[in-house]
DNA sequence: TAAAACGTAGAACGACTTCA
DNA sequence: TGAAGTCGTTCTACGTTTTA
């Protein structure tokens, strides 16, 4: 991988936006409100495409999205135009990649994927199943689990961030205080996490800009009010992050399952028969062909593979639980 | 040509310190 | 006392290069 970091100064960087697409803010007409901000949020999102990856000097990005042919220096590409180079380059994987045939006609791809290919996801989907085994083992009918999502405000002034600062303002600001805070909260219990990033969807001011979504492992009874510490550790550390977005009582903020009922426990609907399944459809392990993914997924795969950032962020102890590869017949 | 080795940066984590 | 900052160590993800 090879990332060098950018060079761009904020206070002097060239005015990337393109102001005369957005024009003076109208006045939200009283009987087609919705359809006005229907508009603005898809115009927001076309704006976003337009800014370049970052704003800041020494952010490390690939080579591949740099322009060294600008007049003063190299500096990022827009976010549109990563999105072709990430094109580029799986298309450039594709031609690359190794088929295997045999006497019948049945074939098989290379061995070492990389991470946007259906076969990574596969084994990743395979890691998430070792997890699953592991943790129901060890935890047994104890095991609950919790969903909790961390988000960032990609419009904080109104206009779109750049995307990798958008990202890096939802990480690096709070992750530590988030890992600290769990910490706390589940203190003396058994637990494991494994946080995703993943995508915005739709037309809205937040396509394709990241969130996360965290999957905690608790060996015990807790309850959604467990983290609400978590929850409020990352709106205090991270500027970009607003209480509007973070609803404790809200169930797609946080979200807790008793993932070891049993089946015929009627009266906790909310028991998890397939944990990997679950978390698969939640954290989007499942693709096709990855130039045939929405437009919003594809954007956000280009600003993880421009920044080097990782999608699955797993502790160790639940990595030591995916850690046993399954052999591929 | 598959597998191993390697390089780089990201990420986890514990210890320690500072601060309110 | 809880929250957060910093630092060093260790491990891993990801991608590329080398080797058998």
């Amino acid at each position: 991988m090879t990332t060098e970091p950018t060079a761009l100064t904020g206070a002097h960087a060239p005015d990337w936006e393109a102001r005369e697409e957005t024009g003076p803010v109208s006045r939200l007409s009283k009987t087609n409100r919705a359809d006005q901000q229907d508009r603005r949020e898809k115009a927001s999102a076309r704006r976003s495409r337009s800014r370049p990856l970052t704003e800041r000097s020494g952010v490390s990005l690939r080579t591949e999205v740099r322009d060294w042919g600008a007049l003063d220096g190299d500096r990022p590409v827009t976010w549109r135009e990563a999105i072709d180079c990430w094109r580029d380059y799986i298309r450039d994987k594709e031609d690359i990649e190794t088929v295997f045939e045999d006497t019948s006609g049945n074939r098989a791809t290379g061995s070492k994927p990389h991470r946007f290919d259906p076969e990574y996801s596969d084994k990743q989907y395979a890691k998430l199943k070792d997890l699953e085994r592991g943790i129901s083992d060890e935890y047994g009918k104890r095991l609950h689990t919790a969903m909790l999502t961390f988000t960032a405000s990609a419009t904080p002034d109104g206009d779109p961030l750049p995307a990798a600062d958008h990202l890096d303002g939802l990480l690096d600001s709070s992750w530590d205080a988030i890992r600290r805070a769990l910490d706390r909260a589940l203190d003396g219990r058994r637990y494991e996490r494994l946080a995703i990033l993943e995508p915005h969807p739709g037309d809205g001011v937040n396509n394709g800009y990241l969130h996360v979504h965290m999957a905690v492992f608790v060996d015990g009874t807790v309850r959604p009010s467990t983290f609400e510490p978590v929850i409020e550790a990352h709106v205090r550390n991270c500027d970009l992050a607003e209480w509007d977005a973070h609803d404790l009582e809200d169930d797609s903020t946080i979200s807790v399952r008793h993932a070891g009922a049993d089946r015929a426990d009627e009266d906790d609907d909310s028991a998890l028969d397939e944990l990997a399944i679950y978390l698969a459809e939640y954290l989007g392990t499942y693709g096709d062909d990855p130039l045939d993914a929405p437009e919003h997924v594809q954007a956000a795969n280009a600003l993880l593979w421009a920044t080097g950032r990782q999608r699955w962020r797993p502790s160790n102890g639940a990595q030591s639980y995916m850690a046993t590869e399954a052999r591929e017949p």
